[in-house]
DNA sequence: TGTACATCAGTGAACGCGCGTTCACTGATGTAC
DNA sequence: TGTACATCAGTGAACGCGCGTTCACTGATGTAC
């Protein structure tokens, strides 16, 4: 009994190393540059290792995506637990929200991923359900820190955490991309997320805090 | 003199068609996975001519990305024409950047051009380059727009067209990811750049039209 | 205008290797009795 | 507790092909005289 779930363990240990391996070489220089080869050697075992615990490359792909959005969604609880008493709306929901994107690995994967989505209705589905589990997480973090601000939304919250997260994701992409000639703001997504904030909620009563 | 100009001419015409088939192929299953024989054979050539006309195949990546950014900015110049007399400035601005987006192509190439830019400082710079020259084409008709709609920006002219570019590329990305479980608008664009403008511009007179 | 020569874009055969895929195997771990 | 057997994760050698890269070539086009 003890030993069933250990040969598993081991197995599964496996996988995450070889899973581990892909990650690393999608941030180096892309998924599709990399060999079955070169991830099985960057994760310590041999090629056979690879076909012994995967069908495809591309059922490894899916399994990378999805340890991400796990750690993702593990990182958001952290995030969350340590800001919640803060008071200001777009502070919160940007803090929330960029403290998720340190570094670019997350938007490396999430641009393959989006590019891999958009002919692959598998990835699509995946993609989908992933934003599905975050707004689930956010919309109620969002509608109290509304509350809290003393203004209720104007639309229905499900559009508005969909608005808010859809432009929050460019304005982080095209940060990324700064205009060498305009000395303007590095990061676009506080300004964005005031925006949307101010003019898609209305006030409602005296803010709590004051 | 007629001569000097006319092999070039069809040199140009072979790097065309070689870029042509490597856009297609890219749409139909992403670049990493086109070969050099794949895309000769698609052009119609056979491999020495990709080596007679490119160095590497990044050099072709370039190239396809610059041939895009024509198109992108030619198709713009079309747009602008026949949308010059739409008094509203929601309304103007959407329909200039939708019907950029029309289909999935530009958005695909966007997506696996930005995972390129991210690891790649040259691509970066591509990158920038054509949003810059965007926003250089964009900002005037917007201001315009906004003018006519009897309101003036509160901020820069340069920030707001860089914060509606961005929302609206994360809008257009999201609006191909629908939630299948909520019944919500199909385009989040529109409300999007309806809260960007309604929140960075001001009343400043009467509208022109009225 | 005609002949001989030069240029050069694209051909297609040949080379060879990187790597995907298979498979008989090893040795560690678990199970039966 | 010990012996014999079963399972199964990962090994590593072998196969072979797809494809990147090279290069001597062909034939079309241009140039000189």
């Amino acid at each position: 009994m003890i030993g069933s779930e250990k040969v598993p363990r081991r197995r599964s240990e496996t996988r995450k190393r070889l899973i581990a391996a892909a990650g690393e070489l999608l941030v180096e220089h892309g998924i599709h540059k990399a060999s079955i080869e070169e991830i099985c050697e960057r994760a310590g075992f041999t090629r056979g290792a690879f076909y012994s615990n995967f069908e495809s490359v591309d059922e490894l792909l899916f399994a990378l995506y999805e340890w991400n959005i796990e750690l993702y969604l593990d990182r958001l609880e952290e995030v969350l637990s340590s800001t919640a008493a803060t008071p200001d709306v777009g502070e919160i929901v940007g803090k929330v929200l960029n403290l998720l994107q340190v570094g670019s690995h997350w938007q490396l994967l999430n641009a393959e991923f989006t590019a891999q989505a958009l002919r692959n209705p598998l990835a699509a589905a995946a993609l989908s359900e992933h934003r599905r589990r975050l707004r689930e997480r956010l919309e109620p973090i969002l509608l109290s820190a509304i509350e809290r601000a003393g203004r209720k939304p104007t639309v229905p919250i499900s559009v508005l955490i969909r608005v808010v997260m859809a432009a929050h994701e460019g304005a982080m992409t095209h940060s990324h991309f700064p205009d060498p000639g305009a000395p303007e703001p590095a990061d676009l997504s506080p300004l964005t997320l005031q925006c949307i904030l101010s003019a898609l909620t209305t006030p409602d009563r005296q803010p709590a805090s004051k």
